[in-house]
DNA sequence: GTCTTTTTATTCGAATGCGAAAAAACCCAA
DNA sequence: TTGGGTTTTTTCGCATTCGAATAAAAAGAC
C-alpha cells in the first residue's frame, strides 16, 4: 500500500478523463498524457481505484517487457445528465460513468412555452432518467438554445422563448438538484458531443454545420471550442444574403439556408407552402440530386463554407441536423461545388461530413460537458 | 535571507513578462497573475532580483494598509532582436529586457532574392543591432512571410521567393546565434505587436486586418493567436471574388482589396497604370473620401468585416499596413458601411480602427514572440 | 530451466510548493 | 505617541510531487 492521501481534484477529474476517452490505458500512458510523474500517476490511480472510479481490467502485452495493467472507468461509479431543449422540445440523455448512452428521455413544449416552463421540464427529464439510471447523478450538461455565457452559467437571449433573457439556468437547475450544473450553447455542445460519440474523436479542429431553424456553426479550434467575446462565434445566419447584393433587403443566410428554406428549394415550393410533418423524413425523400435546385443549393452551401474555411483553416466540416438526411451525396456535392467555385481549396483538404450521430446530438453534447467538468469531492 | 534554490524556469519567464507587461506590481498581484501562492512568488521573485532580471523600484502606497514594493524588469538585463521580412526587405528592431524599443535596421533585398539571402541577410540585422544594444541577446523573433509552422519553426511556403519552401529557419539562425529563434506568420506576429506595443494591451479576442501585397487577416481568440490547423488560418486573400459571382473568373479578393489595389480604385485609375514609389504617400495623398470610388472599397472592406465578425465574434478590428495613412475616416466609413449593409452589427459592437504602430508592426510583433518565449537558462 | 532484455510499476529519499501564522509597513484616530 | 485596522511580505512546518533507483512481469535466447 502507499502512503499519501490526495488532494487535487482538477487532476483527478482530468485522469478518469483520459482514461474514459481511451487515450490514456495503463498508469505510464496516463502519467505521459496528464504530463506528471509516474511516481505520482500510481498513487493518483490507487486513490480513483479505492473509490471505486476506476479499476483495472486485465493486462496488455506488448511486444515485449512487463505488460500494461490496463484501466477502465467503473461504469457503475455513477451517471451523467445531458439536456439539450429549443422551443419545440426537451431530450435528455443519461450516460454511465463509462460514457456509455444508457437512456433517453424526450418531452414535447407547447407553442407559447415560457421559461419557468422550460425549467420544470428540464427537472422532469433528469427525474425520468433517474430511474433507470444507477448509481448518484454526477453533474448535469445543458444545452442551451440561444446566446449563452457558459463561464457564468447565464442563458442570455433566444428569440423563440419570449422571457428567455438573462436565466441563470445553472443556478436554477443546481439548486434543485445539488449537482453541478454546465451550460454551453447547444451548437457548440454538439461539437463536444462529435468529440465524444462521433467523428470528432482524436481530431483537435473542426466545424459543426448546423443548419435547423436558423443557420449556425461552431469552431473546434486547437482542441477549443470557440465562444466569441460576446458568446456569439459562429453566428453567421445573420450574414447578409446573397453576399454581395447591393441593395440592403433586410435578407440573411438563414433564409436560404435554414433547414426548412433548403427543404423548399429542393421541392421546388415557395415559401407559403406548408412544411411536412417530418421534416427530416420530407428531406429524406428528396430524391433528385442532379437537378438545377440540388446545385443551386449545393453552391450556397459551398460558398460558407469555403469562406469559413479560410478564415479558421480547420478542415473538417462535420453536417448535422435534418439535412444529414441527405446523406454523403449531399456533402460529396458541397465539397465539389466549393473545389469549382474556389480555386485555393482544390488542395487543401475540405472534407465536408454528415454527422453519425442522430437527432439526439445536442443531448449527447451536453452529457459531455457533463462529463469533462466532473471531478471526485 | 530565503531557503530553496528555485527550478521552475518556464515559471520565472511567466513571472517576467507579468511584471514587464504591467499586470503585476508586486509580489501579491503577481502571485494572483500567476496562479501560485504568495510565499512561492516570494522565492521567484528573490531569485529573479538575485539574477538581475527584475528589481524594486520604490513603494506604492495604497489606500491603506503595507504599501507594494514596485517590481520592474531590468532594461540592462539583455535584449530581444525582432526581425520580420518580406521580399523586398528586412526589418529588424532591438529590445531591451524592459520591453522599450532601443534600436532599428532595416536592408533592401535585390529582386530575386533567394532564401540564403534572406538569412544571411537577417543575420547581419541582428549582428547590427547587437553594436548598439546592450547586454547579452536573449532571442529572437521571427515574423516570417508566407505559411509557416512555428511549432517546428519551418517556413513553408512564401510565393515571392522561389526557392522558400520548407526553409528550417530557426535552426538556421539558432545555429549561428546559439539562442532560441522563435517563428510566426509576420501578420501573426503584427497580433503580438498590438498586445505589447499597441491598441491590443489588455485585449483577449481582436483581429488584424493586414491589406499589403494581398490581404490576410490574423485573429486572437481567448489571448491565443489562432493557427488554424494547416497555419492558414486567416488566408482571407483567396475568398472568391465578388464573393457569390456566379461565374468563376479566377478573380480572388486580394485581386480588390490588396494595398496596391485598393490605392488604384480610389484613384481611378486602371490595372496598368505604374504604382506610385511610395503607396504610402500615395494613400495619404487621396484627399476624396465621399466619392462613389470611396463609398464601393468601404463597402468592399465592410463586408468582408462584417463576415469576418459574425464568424469569431471579436470586436475590433485593428488595420495595418499603408492603408493606416487613409486614417480614421477610412475606418469610419468601414464601419458605417458595415451597420448599412448587416443589421445584425448594428447593435453589436463592431469596431474598426487604424493601428497606432508603424511599419515595422511586423518586427516589433516577432521581438515580442521573442520576449513571450523567452526564460532564464 | 535460467539468464538477459525490455517495458511497466513501485519504493523511497529529497525538494519544491503550499497554508497558516507571524511579521512588517503603513494609515488613522484618539 | 500609542494602539487598532489593513494590506503586503516573509517565515516555517508540512505534505505533495518528483527523480532515480528498484522491483516486477513478461518474451526470447541459450
Amino acid at each position: 500500500m502507499r502512503k499519501n492521501p490526495i488532494v487535487q481534484r482538477e487532476t483527478l477529474g482530468a485522469a478518469v478523463l483520459q482514461v474514459r476517452s481511451g487515450r490514456a490505458t495503463s498508469r505510464t500512458t496516463l502519467a505521459k498524457a496528464l504530463g506528471i510523474s509516474p511516481s505520482t500517476t500510481g498513487l493518483y490511480v490507487d486513490h480513483l481505484i479505492a473509490e471505486n472510479y476506476l479499476s483495472e481490467s486485465g493486462l496488455n502485452q506488448g511486444p515485449m517487457g512487463r505488460p500494461r495493467r490496463i484501466l477502465s472507468t467503473q461504469a457503475e461509479a455513477g451517471w451523467f445528465a445531458g439536456v439539450e431543449f429549443n422551443a419545440q422540445r426537451v431530450q435528455a440523455v443519461g450516460v454511465d460513468f463509462s460514457g456509455s448512452l444508457r437512456a433517453t428521455v424526450e418531452l414535447l413544449l407547447p407553442a407559447d412555452v415560457v421559461t419557468e416552463q422550460v425549467i420544470k421540464s428540464i427537472l422532469t427529464c433528469v427525474a425520468k432518467l433517474a430511474t433507470t439510471m444507477q448509481g448518484p447523478l454526477l453533474s448535469v450538461g445543458l444545452g442551451v438554445a440561444g446566446l449563452v455565457d457558459a463561464q457564468a452559467g447565464v442563458g442570455l437571449y433566444y428569440a423563440f422563448i419570449p422571457d428567455w433573457n438573462q436565466v441563470p439556468v445553472a443556478e436554477k437547475i443546481g439548486s434543485k438538484l445539488n449537482v453541478p450544473v454546465i451550460l454551453q450553447n447547444n451548437l457548440r455542445a454538439i461539437a463536444l458531443a462529435e468529440r465524444w460519440f462521433g467523428i470528432g474523436h482524436g481530431l483537435n479542429d473542426y466545424v459543426i454545420l448546423g443548419p435547423r431553424s436558423g443557420f449556425g456553426v461552431a469552431m473546434v479550434q486547437d482542441g477549443r471550442v470557440v465562444e466569441g467575446a460576446h458568446h456569439a462565434a459562429g453566428e453567421v445566419g445573420r450574414w447578409p444574403w446573397p453576399l454581395m447584393g447591393g441593395a440592403i433587403d433586410g435578407q440573411e443566410l438563414h433564409h436560404a439556408l435554414s433547414a426548412p428554406a433548403t427543404w423548399r428549394r429542393l421541392a421546388g415550393v415557395d415559401g407559403r407552402a406548408k412544411l411536412p410533418e417530418d421534416l427530416r423524413a420530407g428531406l429524406a425523400a428528396v430524391s433528385d440530386s442532379a437537378g438545377p435546385e440540388w446545385d443551386a443549393v449545393c453552391g450556397d452551401y459551398a460558398r460558407v463554407i469555403g469562406l469559413l474555411h479560410m478564415i479558421v483553416d480547420t478542415g473538417v466540416f462535420i453536417l448535422h441536423g435534418p439535412l444529414t438526411m441527405l446523406g454523403e451525396r449531399f456533402c460529396h456535392s458541397i465539397t465539389d461545388a466549393a473545389c469549382a467555385l474556389m480555386p485555393a481549396l482544390r488542395n487543401g483538404g475540405l472534407k465536408v461530413v454528415p454527422s453519425t450521430l442522430g437527432d439526439n446530438a445536442g443531448a449527447l453534447g451536453a452529457a459531455s460537458l457533463a462529463m469533462e467538468a466532473w471531478a471526485p469531492a
